[in-house]
DNA sequence: ACGGGAGGTACTACAGGAGC
DNA sequence: GCTCCTGTAGTACCTCCCGT
């Protein structure tokens, strides 16, 4: 929102001042109800005085869609929906040969990994793990908190209730208001990684959860995968961890 | 069809350690 | 002793899914 509201007031800026007065006025004033808000009011005043053309508002509306391409995904308000519903089906969209492991398929399936990937006559047991990066000083709506991936505010990121003993490979999506990123680790390499904390829920043993911040994340540049290389990056983490 | 348990992330209280 | 910071251990909230 930082780019689109610095955008818009300066082209505000850049009339005269008795129009920049009328507009400050209405806005101290607005009452918005949605569809109708402070954003659409601006660019309808500075349409309606030509100060931008038709043109202009197409151009200022792509850039800011592009630079908010996965805004959508912070309104999801229900953990387990982001979690479980988009996460996953998310990361099936892109590793297609992904299965719903089953009891047929692993004996002792009983719900405590999310994917199975049959690799060269092996079961690769995959967890999945996701979050959104918010602004952490904030504590407004997720949509309003969301950050975009060259922000420097804090953030917090916490991958919870983690079990490395029961899967070989983890996929961490981490969602930015612009980018999605994905980190691909063994589990030993998450279990063993130092900011891995051990234990979470009464002490529920061989559970526990990863923090990410601002001064760690670049530790996990080296866990990067491209989203067309996933399945590749899993294979590899699984056979580098045998 | 429905109720309740399971399970996902978001969020927070609090303990303990470091620095002053 | 006080304050701040960090990490742990939860609770909150909500949806999915299984058993009845």
């Amino acid at each position: 929102m930082d780019k689109l509201h610095k955008k818009l007031n300066d082209l505000i800026e850049s009339l005269s001042i008795e129009k920049q007065a009328q507009i400050r006025v209405h806005l101290e004033d607005l009452v918005s109800v949605h569809p109708f808000n402070e954003y659409e009011y601006i660019i309808s005043v500075l349409l309606g005085m030509d100060k931008i053309l038709i043109d202009d508002y197409y151009q200022i509306r792509d850039e800011y869609i592009a630079r908010n391409m996965y805004l959508y995904i912070f309104e999801i308000s229900a953990p387990r929906y982001f979690g479980e519903t988009w996460a996953q089906g998310h990361l099936k969209e892109l590793i297609p040969d992904l299965v719903k492991p089953t009891k047929k398929l692993d004996n002792d399936y009983s719900g405590q990994y999310d994917f199975l990937l049959v690799y060269d006559k092996k079961n690769i047991r995959i967890e999945v793990k996701a979050s959104r990066a918010v602004d952490l000083d904030d504590h407004g709506a997720l949509y309003v908190k969301a950050l975009a991936s060259d922000s420097n505010k804090n953030f917090w990121m916490n991958f919870q209730q983690a079990k490395p003993a029961c899967c070989d490979v983890f996929v961490l999506i981490v969602v930015w208001r612009d980018v999605i990123k994905y980190w691909i680790l063994s589990s030993k390499e998450f279990e063993q990684n130092g900011y891995y904390s051990k234990g979470q829920h009464r002490g529920n043993v061989g559970e526990g959860q990863l923090h990410i911040t601002q001064d760690n994340i670049r530790e996990f540049d080296k866990y990067l995968c491209r989203s067309d290389k996933l399945r590749d990056c899993i294979v590899d983490a699984y056979d580098v961890a045998q």
